[in-house]
DNA sequence: TTGATATATGTCGTAATACGATATATATGC
DNA sequence: GCATATATATCGTATTACGACATATATCAA
């Protein structure tokens, strides 16, 4: 349906120009909506993964690592920071004392609602676009 | 279609945390790839910005800056360390001589065409649950 | 059980980078 | 032709993830 060789045109990289544009606006917003609410931006990814996870087991230091793509220990220094500022409980699980089990202050669950319904709607924004874009990069090459 | 009332579900927050990963396995599956080439993350979408610029004016400094989401004067540095990379040119526009024209050089082409190419591929592989997740938000509330 | 190894978390110094405050050069408008 | 605005640049600072290393607990084989 398109060109014939394997090289990229100008509306190829405009293409996924466009596309990170698009997606840093989105982190951008994101970021700013968390920092009104007094969080750093990782503060707030970190407890909406937790907040987010399914699952019998209890969110640990080391899944939250596995989910944020950060080294284990630097969400050992992350959660430091959510229990330092009073949204996240830290305690050690009974079965393998190794763990620490993770969950959400009160004070956390009130902030991430607000900004979770934020989120939802500039995403609902958004969306169209970045199904567009998406669409248009599937069908490339 | 849905609950009635505005309070947020399990699955909202699931949905959003869900959509938040992929987001960052893609931008860390980018950010490995820069690094393969011997680029920081944030170099390589300077280059891909300055190359998917459509429009008559050329880029400068203040208009990569809009792009990126960052300050004027955090742009100046980001393309200080691209020129002294050899990944981009700085010419002083001669209608205007306190803007900046920047410019890829052919090292930044290539590199750039490379790395285009596999996260096309990437989003290709990507696309169909990114846009799966963002319907079920768009429906959701 | 013991000892060896693996796993989970924690500590501390470092590096990278965007920012704030500030500065300079050029343009533009009255 | 000056006052103000715009575009870029410089430098010190703050934030945060990481590497190197350390500790505690678990697991498994002999």
């Amino acid at each position: 349906m398109k060109k014939l060789e394997d090289d990229l045109t100008d509306a190829d990289y405009e293409a996924l120009s466009t596309l990170r544009y698009t997606l840093r606006r989105f982190m951008d917003f994101s970021a700013s909506a968390a920092q009104q609410e007094g969080l750093p931006a990782q503060q707030h990814q970190a407890l909406l993964t937790i907040r987010g996870h399914r699952g019998v087991e209890a969110m640990t230091i080391g899944s939250l690592a596995e989910r944020l793509l950060i080294a284990p220990h630097s969400a050992t220094e992350l959660v430091g920071r959510l229990v330092a500022a009073g949204y996240v409980s830290r305690t050690t699980d009974l079965v393998d004392k190794r763990k620490q089990t993770l969950a959400l202050t009160e004070k956390a669950d009130a902030v991430l609602k607000r900004l979770t319904k934020t989120h939802i709607a500039e995403i609902k924004e958004l969306a169209p676009q970045l199904i567009d874009i998406l669409r248009d990069l599937q069908r490339d090459l």
